[in-house]
DNA sequence: CTGGTCGTACTACCGTGGTAGTTGTAATGA
DNA sequence: TCATTACAACTACCACGGTAGTACGACCAG
């Protein structure tokens, strides 16, 4: 049931305007969208009404207007959204998606760099 | 307007079926699906139908069957979407989701050397 | 007081994934 | 030959993401 959690690219959008500012009204996240999307006012209004509806974002009313904000954290969406595609993909295999990822996308060596150096960081803390 | 291969849940299953198998009538495809799933046989069929009209797969007649063969390999769906996804939530930044992947899913020892292994065979590539 | 503007509410529409019933026809078996 | 069955074709729905117009109430400027 629970398919929360799982949201559009409009959606997604709309979330990094309400995580990296707390909190924004209508017009606010309609104007930091516009430069890109070209979207109406209404559209980000009704589809922040349909993302209240499905619980990822809250709103209170200051004055006329709503102030919306998240109710949930980039990483709770990241980890859903990719744990999706994990199982989706690659049967929840997360090396195979790592593997794929250095086989497809072509990876430079400073990435590969810093993938060591993230799994040396992620060994030490595992002891 | 490429939209092209970014599949449903459905749809990456039956693809499954037929990577897996090269090709497979309806009944297979169906018949592969039903422990798990437990679809009706026409539901199948539909998705196959809407599955070429998009383009990732295609059908001969073989007496009165279809039999239905990917048009799209494994590693290249895996390729959009996980293109897509890197991109829509996190900027592209591949690096950034192998340390989400990381620091959220809890990998284990094994895995942990396992992805340096995948690095370090990378490395040697790279060279 | 009154007209425009700001901003939410409501309604509508399209595309697509997912699900399946109904129908028509062709093959098959009694 | 005729009934049953196996299949594909067609049609229909629902949910949801995305997009936006229209309507209505509040608020501000003459």
């Amino acid at each position: 049931m629970a398919k929360t959690h799982t949201l559009g690219d409009l959606q997604l959008a709309i979330m990094r305007v309400l995580w990296a500012n707390q909190e924004a009204t209508v017009a606010q996240v309609h104007e930091a969208l516009y430069p890109e999307r070209g979207l109406a006012p209404t559209t980000v209004a009704t589809m922040l009404v349909k993302m209240e509806r499905k619980g990822v974002v809250q709103h209170r009313s200051e004055g006329r207007r709503f102030v919306y904000s998240p109710t949930v954290s980039e990483a709770k969406v990241q980890r859903t959204m990719v744990g999706e595609l994990t199982e989706r993909l690659f049967g929840g295999d997360v090396t195979a998606l790592v593997s794929h990822l250095l086989s497809e996308h072509d990876t430079n060596a400073d990435e590969l760099e810093e993938l060591k150096r993230l799994i040396a960081e992620r060994e030490a803390q595992e002891v």
